[in-house]
DNA sequence: TCTGGGGTCCTAGGACCC
DNA sequence: TCTGGGGTCCTAGGACCC
């Protein structure tokens, strides 16, 4: 624990679904929910505007589009949140050398590592300018926390949300945490929570006043004695930079429980694949092979395979896969499969000549098999061909020859609607086109700050929404080098811009086609 | 129309070894 | 022919986090 406040905890506000907002300027000031788009989606993160509905993280998207029906609905764009995340990830070590990401919109840095902040008013200086930094660069705004300890700086983030700072200065952690109820220290889940309550333990005082040895026996070593700590306040834990990845897993939930067998095996099959790829992606092997099963009654369970060394090889993996597969009953319907590696190594390992010799015969031996597998996959899994329409997910990038760049809003009855508007432009208009419109093709995202990329066609004649939003410019100083004055900085939040029609009444009823036949609504996962 | 996807860490039992 | 004990690896499951 340290005497001052050099922990700091950046954690983006409403991340995706702010991204999304600036991203599209007619969602602005909107509720907006991003997250599982199909029948069985959750929501990942809504805007704050859909929460006032009520709308939460993890909740079914089927109950979201009860609580705010004319929220925008939209599919995550994972490469613009990472794009975004690294900008901000650059900004947070210059700052440090230790940066410990947790996630694409979250991260701790060691303040005190980087020599940039000794004392409480250093800290709060370069907390402050970091936020004002993000949101220069990103155009959206993040909340930080800044205490002696990570727990603290975590929770000091959240009470600074949404874009805010709150310092929690050494010797008052006590004091502070006594009252919040134990869900507020991590690692207390609903779980814990619950034998915690049945111990007429509620607070994080009472949770002091237990002792060690009674969370403990409540809770198991590990959890009881770290518990305890936290609860007065102790938190050694240093700030890690770049930890390896342990494990890489893949999984699908299925819009349909399968229950034909040869599909489960296909498709665990392009599991395997995909697993793999990313393995190779990331320059790693893997030793154990895990995949993972849901019922139709949401029971999951998880058979492992460990091989004699690790491997990169989807061949082998494929058959581990499937060999696991075999001690599975599916009778009754699958919701989930998952298939994960783990104890991985780095790539190259001189002791594969002993498994190469294994594997290739084992290879051999099942080349007929998978032969046969792969056709059965191709034919159960329904590949977009070149006749099948893609699928247009509401959110994602678009290309008009004629209209220019826009987004999904909806689609349905062979139909597609997109809206033409970019980052930097006015709220745009509507058209309505054939899914197999040949003018239209998926995009690009585009950066949300500092206008048009180099050599971007520009706007289309006809587009709609003329002025420019954001009247409240923010001096010169903020807009980054080489843009051309005049153009409104994406990062000041427009005043009433909006357009006459409504906006926000998108794609309800998306995906709604109705009996299209085979495959209908799990196509293309 | 209930419950995603990608992770981490911990526990516990059995095998196996010394 | 009455059970040791500890360490490590493997497997399965569960809690938790974003």
């Amino acid at each position: 624990m340290r005497r001052a406040p050099t922990i700091l905890h950046l954690d983006m506000d409403a991340f995706y679904a702010s991204a999304e907002q600036a991203a599209k300027p007619s969602l602005r000031e909107k509720p907006v929910v991003v997250g599982g788009i199909g029948p069985r989606g959750v929501v990942s993160t809504a805007s704050y505007e859909a929460r006032v509905f009520g709308v939460r993280s993890a909740m079914p998207t089927a109950q979201a589009r009860r609580l705010c029906p004319n929220a925008a609905y939209l599919t995550p764009r994972f490469t613009l949140y990472r794009r975004v995340s690294d900008q901000v990830m650059e900004l947070l070590h210059e700052l440090s050398p230790l940066v410990e990401p947790l996630s694409l919109d979250e991260a701790f840095v060691d303040l005190e590592a980087g020599g940039v902040a000794a004392d409480a008013a250093a800290a709060r200086a370069v907390g402050e300018r970091l936020r004002r930094d993000i949101r220069r660069r990103t155009g959206l705004t993040g909340s930080v926390g800044l205490a002696g300890a990570k727990m603290l700086a975590k929770i000091a983030s959240e009470q600074a949300k949404p874009d805010g700072l709150v310092v929690i200065e050494p010797g008052t952690e006590r004091e502070l945490l006594g009252p919040m109820t134990v869900r507020t220290l991590p690692g207390v889940g609903p779980a814990t929570a619950e034998t915690l309550r049945r111990s007429g333990i509620h607070t994080v005082a009472e949770t002091a006043e237990a002792g060690e040895s009674e969370l403990v026996r409540l809770l198991g070593r590990a959890h009881g004695a770290g518990l305890y700590a936290m609860a007065l306040g102790r938190d050694e834990r240093p700030v890690v930079a770049e930890r390896d990845a342990k494990s890489i897993s893949v999984e699908d939930t299925f819009d349909v429980d399968l229950t034909d067998r040869t599909r489960v095996r296909a498709e665990l099959t392009r599991l395997a694949d995909r697993c793999v790829q990313r393995l190779r992606a990331a320059g790693r092997s893997g030793r154990t092979v895990v995949i993972k099963v849901r019922n139709y009654d949401f029971s999951t369970l998880t058979r492992s395979e460990t091989l004699r060394g690790p491997t990169d090889d989807p061949g082998v993996v494929r058959e581990a896969a499937a060999r696991l597969l075999d001690l599975v009953d599916t009778t009754g319907g699958v919701r989930l499969l998952g298939v994960g590696v783990s104890g991985l190594a780095d790539f190259t390992q001189e002791d594969l000549f002993a498994q190469l010799a294994t594997e290739k015969a084992a290879e051999e031996e099942a080349e007929r098999e998978r032969r046969a597998v792969d056709e059965a996959a191709r034919q159960a899994v329904a590949e977009p061909g070149p006749e099948r329409p893609r699928r247009w997910l509401p959110g994602l990038d678009v290309v008009h020859d004629e209209h220019g760049a826009g987004w999904v809003q909806g689609s349905g009855v062979g139909r597609v609607t997109v809206r033409f508007e970019q980052p930097w432009s006015g709220p745009g208009r509507v058209r309505t086109f054939p899914v197999d419109d040949p003018a239209l093709r998926p995009g690009e995202p585009l950066p949300l700050v500092g206008g048009p990329p180099d050599g971007w066609p520009g706007a289309p004649a006809g587009r709609a929404g003329g002025e420019p939003h954001g009247g409240r410019a923010e001096g010169s100083g903020s807009r980054p080098p080489g843009e051309p004055g005049g153009r409104a900085d994406p990062a000041s939040a427009p005043q009433s811009s909006t357009p006459a029609t409504r906006p926000n009444s998108v794609s309800a009823g998306a995906e709604s086609e109705p009996g299209t036949g085979s495959g209908a609504g799990m196509s293309s996962r």
